[in-house]
DNA sequence: TCACGAAACTGGTATATGCCACTATTATCA
DNA sequence: TGATAATAGTGGCATATACCAGTTTCGTGA
């Protein structure tokens, strides 16, 4: 009962005819947490990707894009800076800055100094790059309906709830202390 | 309840001090699954990355050594070839090929073409390869505990039981079929 | 105010991954 | 058997992502 609901979700494929057999599994697959996630990555990558392709954006592109509308609607301060921005997306400074670079190219997005302090740099939309992203979020709809209406919407929102704990600041803070 | 149990699990930190608040999710991290997977892919190379990292592979190297050593193991006569491999890993063939260079070239893994399909190469594991794996291993187990730990064994298997319907094929079979 | 340490990026290098074009081999079938 | 389709890899190019070294700008304390 403490299984999570996407085990024996009829919309779900049986997990038996998947790598597992038995009791065990035959190729490992699911003993290491972080190679299941990054599996399921790939995986999402490819089926969300294939749909929101037409938009000639990375899915992680489109997640960037959409950060920075909402950050932008939220009008919070301190979003923006790359710095937040990096901490947000869980990801490394340096990688947001290269992962911004072709967005800034292709001039979806504009780097705005901070005109107080001149070490920070803030992400922006550009017109054009709400124009993308709307195009996008479309697209996106697309893929995440048909991805709840197979999973489950409610399995769905429960697997985001666990991987949210996951990739959060505490869970990485409490793993690294040891605990 | 139907929710999972990562989410009032003891052990892990309380969802609501992470970016939700109230009942909408101020920067949206919450609505996509594709995001959701990719942020708490990222934490993980983090936390599992740290911890690993003396070995000198990185989390993905360490899963390839690992599935080489267990398709030996079960002398699966098909598992091996490049393509069954890369379906295994859930990548795309040429994204294994690139991956596989590095540890050609450190002599971890080595390819053996097929005598009767000359079109056909095979990664085996080299002694070399073996003993990197082993050492791999042993902290990989470090870091796979302290999540188990952190995050509760069950809450854990149940995730992964999870991201593995998400990586299968015949998910992505049903999912391209749009279902 | 000046030295020094912290903070925020930038750029270089390496791995991770995907798509597409191309080559080599094998399988099919008229 | 010979033309054609299918299969398995390889290589090039582009994005994704990390770590580290270096630069600019701030903040702080003597």
């Amino acid at each position: 009962m403490d299984e999570p609901a996407p085990a024996s979700a009829p919309t779900a494929p049986a997990l038996d005819e998947g790598p597992r057999e038995g009791q065990s599994d035959r190729w490992g697959w699911d003993y290491c947490t972080n190679t299941a996630v990054r599996r399921a990555a790939r995986r999402l990558g490819q089926l969300y990707g294939d749909i929101s392709a037409p938009a000639g954006l990375m899915p992680t592109q489109h997640t960037l894009l959409t950060h920075l509308k909402l950050a932008a609607a939220a009008s919070d301060p301190a979003a923006g800076t790359l710095q937040n921005l990096a901490a947000a997306m869980v990801m490394d400074l340096s990688a947001l800055g290269h992962t911004l670079k072709p967005l800034v190219r292709d001039g979806y997005v504009e780097l705005v100094p901070d005109a107080r302090d001149r070490r920070v740099k803030r992400a922006r939309l550009t017109e054009k790059g709400e124009a993308k992203q709307a195009e996008g979020q479309a697209l996106w709809h697309v893929a995440q309906s048909r991805f709840d209406a197979l999973f489950g919407a409610e399995e769905s929102a429960a697997l985001r709830r666990a991987l949210a704990i996951v990739a959060s600041e505490e869970f990485a803070e409490a793993f690294k202390r040891g605990e």
